[in-house]
DNA sequence: AAATTATGATACTAATATAGTATCATTTTT
DNA sequence: AAAAATGATACTATATTAGTATCATAATTT
């Protein structure tokens, strides 16, 4: 949790600032919080709030980038590298779930309801996601050769499934069902796996 | 859930209304949520909404009394029976569960938030409290005189931190510190009765 | 089918909330 | 002591929201 802005980039207030928005919207979503609320709890003046960010998007652009930078890090690392396929799906569903604990369902909502501000941040979201979809279908290449996923599963399809755990998130149905984002991503992922993992070699 | 307002004492849309209004109080709660948010969640005009209800604080008012009022129903049963003590608490416990998840925390926070319109709920919620204070006390005495409680356990402290599961839900401090009421509910509830029940009889 | 009733869509006003800035006093840091 | 950061307040412009009036349309009842 207080992992988050670990250098010495941001000021004391700004640090106050980025936390407190933090909670905020992770409980609320972002257009639902105001300025002046964070600022409260901040503890800091509104003209602080202003000196040292442009608006609330701004801050949530911060939190998202920061949180999101960490978790393509480890992801990145993980499917680059050399231990066995198996392993790095349970790892990576561990970090999925990690992931899901920092990212809150009302801020992915949020983020995703038409918005001029909140456009730029999707697409840093989404730059990511294609980045680390590089890494990924090659460590599923890979995997598949050596015989960890059944031989009638397209590559091409575990791709578009693994991508649809970040789209899915996406949809307001689906993410009614489910009170949390932790909640639904497990139940996506582990589907996903269950399915794919090939019968003769289980972990 | 959808056993709320099991009557026919609301039309088809305020029904609709009810749950749709629920749904957004229990994730955000009152003052964050607008009544043409919850009238779009429930496919109704806002002409229908203002038809039926004065604002969205009449709706909050008829949620909440809604689930207090089976609630304390439920309560008031349950100490007024004769089964034994333990099993009385074992009861008890999955029924706070229960209300927990009927009340969220946000809808709380809301209530004790200073306002014109919440003071009268908070009234009502208060008033509730203290009618089954009543019967809970009844309840405890003869638990102590029939030895299920510590002999050097005081009935006006025990009353005492009964109440304060109601009372400690309105401190901000302590209800930030979990996710949901529920945990929160769960943590107090248990900590009390462990520390409550005698020895000698191990339930 | 006609009448009654409930609902919807739209437009509107008044009130309120919020964003963002200017100014100056105060505190903290250097 | 000087410089930099923060706070408090007041302010304007804008956006949001509450609540109502009006008329059209759909659903029910008779």
């Amino acid at each position: 949790m207080t992992e988050i802005l670990s250098g010495t980039k941001y000021s004391k207030s700004a640090k106050a600032v980025l936390l407190a928005a933090k909670d905020l919207f992770w409980k609320y979503g972002i257009y639902r919080v105001t300025v002046e609320e964070i600022c409260e709890e901040a503890s800091i003046s509104k003209m602080t709030f202003y000196r040292s960010f442009e608006n609330k998007y701004h801050v949530a652009d911060i939190i998202l980038k920061d949180i999101t930078s960490k978790s393509y890090t480890e992801m990145t690392d993980l499917f680059c590298s050399n231990i066995p396929f198996p392993q790095k799906i349970n790892q990576f569903l561990s970090l999925k779930k990690e992931m899901a604990r920092k990212v809150s369902i009302e801020f992915i909502k949020d983020l995703y309801a038409e918005n001029e501000f909140t456009n730029s941040m999707k697409k840093y979201f989404e730059i990511s996601q294609a980045k680390l979809m590089l890494i990924v279908k090659r460590s599923f290449v890979e995997a598949k050769r050596d015989g960890w996923i059944r031989d009638d599963m397209k590559i091409e399809f575990i791709l578009y499934m693994f991508e649809s755990i970040g789209t899915l998130s996406k949809d307001e149905k689906l993410l009614s069902l489910f009170d949390n984002s932790e909640e639904l991503t497990s139940v996506i992922v582990n589907f996903m796996f269950r399915g794919i993992l090939s019968d003769k070699k289980v972990v």
